[in-house]
DNA sequence: ATACTGATTGCAAGCGTTTGCAAAAAAGAT
DNA sequence: ATCTTTTTTGCAAACGCTTGCAATCAGTAT
C-alpha cells in the first residue's frame, strides 16, 4: 500500500537495555516498572542506561502486556467554557505530578451515543475516566458494569455507586442569597440550571433556604429556568426583567448565565449594580473580568480536577475501595456588582 | 502486589469476531484497517460481527503491530488562555471528524526540558504532534531528527522546515494600526509580545508599517514590550500612561494584554473609549464580554486548529510531502473600545 | 561442609494487531 | 477442460512489555 514506510527510527526497548546492562530484558522491565526485589546495585545500572539511552516506554506494549498505561481519560463536554478549562488544569497539573498523561474526550461528538462512547473509552488503553459531563445518561452503568475506575466532578449519582468530587452546592447558594438579602433585597431573582442537574437543585434548595431563613417568601415567579449557558442565562434575566415590581437583585446559577444576564439588564437600559445587584457561581476567570467584576460563588475547581485525580488513582491502586465522595467547600467572592438596596 | 487484579473484562477481540464469521482474523484486521481485497460478502458480515460484538480497536496492540494508533497529541502551554481553548476547540472538532483521539500534553510540566519532553512524546503511541507553543526552542531538531510528524500553529520556524498554520499578523497589525489612524489617533501607543515570538515581530512590523505609510514618525517610547498574558500589559500600559503626551489609544499584540491595559486605564481614572482608545488581537471569547467590548483583530483560531489536523493528517499519510505553510487571514472586529480622536 | 531459606534473576508465554508470503479461489483465456 | 492471472484468504512472525514459574545465588542455621 505504501511504499517502505520510513520506519520510525526503531525506538530504545528494554531489551537494548539489557544488553547493555547485561542483565536479563525482565529484569530490567521489574526495575522500570517498580519491583521490590531487586538488587540495589542492579537497579541502579538500569536506571542509569535507561537515562543514558533515552528509554521511553511503550505504552501500548505495556498496557498490552497487561500492565498499567498511565494514561487516564478526561471526557468533557467541550472546551469551550471556562468552567472545564479550569477543573482541566486541575487535573492535568496533578497527573504530571504523578506522571500520567492524559487523554481528552470530548462528547459532543457522539451526543445521544455517549454510553457507546464511554464504552469506546473504557475499551482504549486509559486506566480511569473523569466525567465532568453533565446528564450523565447511562454511562455509568456500563462503566460500573465493567469495573472500570472513574470519577465524577460536580455531577451526582443516583445510584451512589460512584467516586464523587464536588463543593458545597446548598452552601454556596445560601450564601450568595443571604449576602444578597444582608444587602437589603427582598425581591430576588434565580436563574438556575437544568434541574436535571444535581448542582442545579441543590443551588435551587440553597437559595430557598435561605429566603425561608430570613422569612422571605418564595415566589415561583422569580425562578426562571436556564441551561448554565450565557443565552440562556440572558433570555432567563429577560423575563425576570419583565416582573411587575422588577426584581432588585438576581442569582444567576452560574457565571456564565450571570454574564448572559448581565447583558440582558444592560439592554434594558439598567445599571449594574445601581439598579440591580447581580451574583454568579463557579468563579471562573472571566469573572473577575468582566466590568463591573462579578461578585460570585467560588468553587475551587483546579483543586477538584487534583482530588478528582487522586481519588481516581486511588482507584485504580486499589478496585475493591467502595465509592467515596469528597465535597469541597465553596466561598462566597464579594466583588462590584452587587449593592446595597 | 495486589491480589487477583479483577481481570478487566477480557475485551472483545478480532479474533472472537472470526470465530463469530467463520474467517481468519488476518482477514476481520483487513476490513476494519479498510484493506482493498476483500469480498463485499465478507466484509459486511465482518463489520456486523463487529458492531454487534461491541468490538473496540485496541490502540495498543495496533500501535505496536506496526499500524497507526489514530492518536495525536497536543502539546500546549497550558488551557488557562481563551486563546488556546478556541485552537484546542478546532482541533478536536476536526479530530473527531476523522475519528481520530487526542492526547493531550501541556509543557508546564516540564520547564526547561522541552525536547526532553517532546522526545518522550514523539516514541510514545502518538502519530503525529501539533504544537502551539511559543518559544519552540530545540523541540524542532528532535522531532525532524526522528523524521516524526508534527505542524506548528501560529509560530514561526527559523529553518524553514516545519508544516506551519499561521495567521496574517502583519496585515492584521496594519489594519488595527490604520483604523486607529482613521479615527485620528496619531500617538498610538503599542504593547508587544515577547520579541523571540515570530508573530509578536510581525504585529510590530504591521504597525510600524501603518504609522509609516500614513506619515507617522514611529516613536520606540510608544512601545513597550509584554509576554502576552493579562499582567505584562497592565504594566506596559502603566508605563505607556506615564508618557508626557498621553498616547490617545493603544494597540496591544494580544487581547489578554488589552485587558491588562484596560485595567490600568481605568486605574488611572481615565476611561476608554473616550480618553483613550484600544485594539486587541486575537478575539478570543473574552473580548465580547468584557466592557466595553473590545475592538481587536480576529485570528481564526479554531479554524487553524482544524486546519492543522488535516495538515498533520496529510503528512502522516504521505511522510515525504515536503513541509507546507498556510496562512489564514485576520480580521478587525470593530466593537465598542475606540472612539474618534 | 550441608541443607535450608529467601532474595534475585532468567525463561517463555502471552497480550491484540498488522503484514509479508504463500496457498486457495475465482475469473479469464485458450 | 486446462493453464494463467488476479483476487481473496490464511498462517505465522513480529511489535515491546509484564509476569508466573523455575532456576540460581547468597546467607544462615545445622
Amino acid at each position: 500500500m505504501n511504499g517502505t514506510p520510513p520506519r520510525k527510527n526503531r525506538q530504545v526497548t528494554i531489551v537494548d537495555i539489557a544488553r547493555e546492562t547485561g542483565v536479563s530484558y525482565s529484569t530490567v522491565s521489574r526495575v522500570l516498572s517498580g519491583f521490590e526485589f531487586v538488587k540495589e546495585d542492579t537497579r541502579q545500572r538500569v536506571l542509569e542506561a535507561a537515562q543514558r539511552l533515552g528509554y521511553v516506554a511503550n505504552i501500548g506494549a505495556r498496557s498490552l502486556a497487561g500492565g498499567k498505561s498511565h494514561v487516564i481519560g478526561l471526557l468533557v463536554p467541550g472546551l469551550d467554557n471556562g468552567y472545564i478549562g479550569e477543573v482541566a488544569r486541575g487535573i492535568d497539573e496533578e497527573l504530571s505530578r504523578v506522571n500520567y498523561d492524559l487523554m481528552l474526550y470530548t462528547t459532543h461528538r457522539q451526543r445521544g451515543k455517549e454510553s457507546t462512547y464511554a464504552h469506546s473509552i473504557a475499551n482504549s488503553l486509559t486506566d480511569g475516566l473523569i466525567l465532568v459531563v453533565p446528564l450523565l445518561t447511562d454511562y455509568l452503568q456500563r462503566l460500573q458494569a465493567q469495573n472500570f475506575p472513574y470519577v465524577l466532578v460536580d455531577q451526582g449519582d443516583p445510584t451512589n455507586q460512584s467516586n464523587i468530587v464536588d463543593a458545597t452546592n446548598w452552601q454556596g447558594a445560601y450564601a450568595a442569597t443571604e449576602y444578597l438579602i444582608n444587602l437589603g433585597h427582598s425581591r430576588i431573582g434565580l436563574i438556575s440550571g437544568l434541574m436535571q442537574i444535581a448542582s442545579a437543585r441543590e443551588r435551587l434548595e440553597g437559595y430557598k433556604a435561605a429566603l425561608a431563613d430570613h422569612k422571605i417568601a418564595f415566589d415561583p415567579d422569580l425562578v426562571a429556568e436556564g441551561d448554565f449557558w450565557q443565552s440562556s442565562g440572558y433570555q432567563a434575566a429577560l423575563s425576570l426583567l419583565d416582573l411587575k415590581p422588577l426584581p432588585t437583585a438576581i442569582f444567576a446559577s452560574n457565571d456564565l448565565s450571570a454574564f448572559g444576564a448581565m447583558d440582558a439588564i444592560r439592554e434594558r437600559g439598567l445599571s449594574i449594580p445601581e439598579d440591580i445587584s447581580i451574583v454568579g457561581f463557579d468563579d471562573i476567570p472571566q469573572a473577575s473580568l468582566v466590568h463591573p467584576k462579578l461578585t460570585t460563588v467560588r468553587q475551587p475547581l483546579d483543586q477538584m480536577g487534583r482530588v478528582a485525580v487522586q481519588m481516581l488513582l486511588d482507584q485504580i491502586e486499589n478496585p475493591s475501595h467502595p465509592p467515596r465522595r469528597i465535597t469541597l467547600a465553596t466561598q462566597l467572592i464579594v466583588r462590584d456588582s452587587c449593592k446595597p438596596r
